[in-house]
DNA sequence: CGTAATTTTGACTCCGCTCAATTGGCGTGG
DNA sequence: CCACGCCAATTGAGCGGAGTCAAAATTACG
């Protein structure tokens, strides 16, 4: 169940983060998913230059906090992070949660300071792409510039769906909703379709879902005794797709 | 109050939708909060030469909708637009409110289709820059390509905003966040910050805000007796502008 | 001017929240 | 190894905010 991605250590003594490691997008499991998708082989070399450090983050760790200088844009490459926003009141909103080929801190972009924070949930691995590069290689080849168009704007649709189960979901829409999507991209990544461990404690997951932890927590009691699911703590097995889907459908 | 911007006319009998405009980026209203921003004045010309049409877009008409082939962005030149997604059993959710200078349609770039609509709540009229162009023209004007980016970021940070405003904030906090918004929004183009007319129904206003349409017009009658604000159907003149900040900071 | 659409308001309901107590899991240190 | 403490998760009881249903008022528009 867990990315178990053989990594070259780096050299005892090296700089502090981020340190720098022998890097292969063409040899990456995510290849697919992330930047590197829809650019051809002659150029991957070029973009593995880009590419070129990877930084570890310990669980609980920030990846980068609201108001840090953006110089990177993340992709994940093993582990889990939550993304979240904190207004002027100190509420925190989680916004999102990224596993491995996924993309982090693309806002900050327009402003050159990251909007919001991000931290990861387990220990993780992420790939570094510097920003600047980026943008300058993005120049030379059209598909790299598509490509991180083409990022941005799914990330955009996918708040767009967030903001589907925020303002026209009940509760257990909202929960059905999750844990099918949580599935899919699990799936996607060749893991279980229907085990996983949840990364995120109920509080998180409430936020993101715009429910109160316990609300969290009597919807998977509803549904397991509904026999859709199984759930114990952080584990959950899937014992009815179709009935997830069901709760989505009437109404 | 109504963006009463002067139009040379189309010449009678050219082609249906979207016709030739002159055009000119230097002398808009808008340009300092559409893509132009940024990009120095000997580029402009250039610039100009690919926002080659506008399109106009009557009450009610889309702009777009979703399914609808990618081909370009379009600017608010002036009027009103909401932006929506519709999921699999139907529901509709709003996802933005759109005036003059703002974007649409960025979405669209991953997939090259639009994922949501776009509708005109008043007659309208847009800018049309089309993507295959910005994107090539993009690469040889750095200031361009970076303003881009910048309008895509912005966009996710816009997205995130209304996910903490869905997600965590009661009811007449939601309706205090948006009219405080558009209050600001009207300022910066020069309009009245304390009084405006709604475009959009009780019913749009309350899918963008995740709320009923009943719940959102007894909101509107209450910060009316508090006198907070006086509204008669579309219209609101905003009396205590520190009242209104008052209900977000009192959680 | 008449009809439809939108908005307002009231009465009642119920979903999700609050407050509170308990249980369970896990790491730490005796 | 077990006891302790801490944090996460569960569960219950009661409440309240927003939803639902319904009717009336107002406005928009052909």
């Amino acid at each position: 169940m867990q990315a178990t991605i053989a990594i070259k250590p780096a050299v005892a003594g090296t700089a502090p983060l981020p340190c720098k490691f022998e890097v292969s997008c063409a040899g990456c499991n995510f290849r697919e998913l992330c930047i590197p998708a829809d650019v051809c082989a002659e150029d991957l070399p070029q973009l593995e230059k880009v590419v070129f450090a990877r930084r570890r983050v310990r669980r609980g760790e920030a990846l980068f906090n609201a108001g840090d200088e953006f110089k990177a844009i993340y992709s994940v490459r093993s582990g889990f992070f939550k993304s979240s926003v904190t207004d002027g009141e100190g509420r925190e909103q989680v916004t999102g949660f990224f596993m491995g080929g996924e993309l982090l801190g693309m806002e900050g972009i327009g402003t050159g300071r990251y909007h919001g924070a991000a931290t990861a949930l387990e220990d993780s691995e992420v790939c570094v792409l510097p920003y600047a590069l980026i943008e300058e290689m993005a120049r030379e080849m059209p598909a790299l510039q598509h490509q991180l168009h083409a990022i941005l704007a799914r990330e955009i649709v996918r708040d767009h769906g967030v903001m589907m189960l925020l303002g026209s979901m009940r509760a257990e829409e909202r929960l059905a909703t999750f844990l099918l999507n949580l599935s899919k991209r699990f799936t996607a990544r060749g893991y279980s379709r229907s085990e996983f461990n949840l990364r995120m404690t109920r509080e998180e997951l409430g936020s993101y879902l715009g429910l109160k932890l316990e609300t969290v927590s009597r919807l998977f009691s509803a549904f397991q005794k509904e026999g859709l699911i199984e759930v114990q703590q952080k584990f959950v097995r899937i014992r009815d797709i179709a009935g997830l889907e069901r709760i989505l459908r009437e109404n």
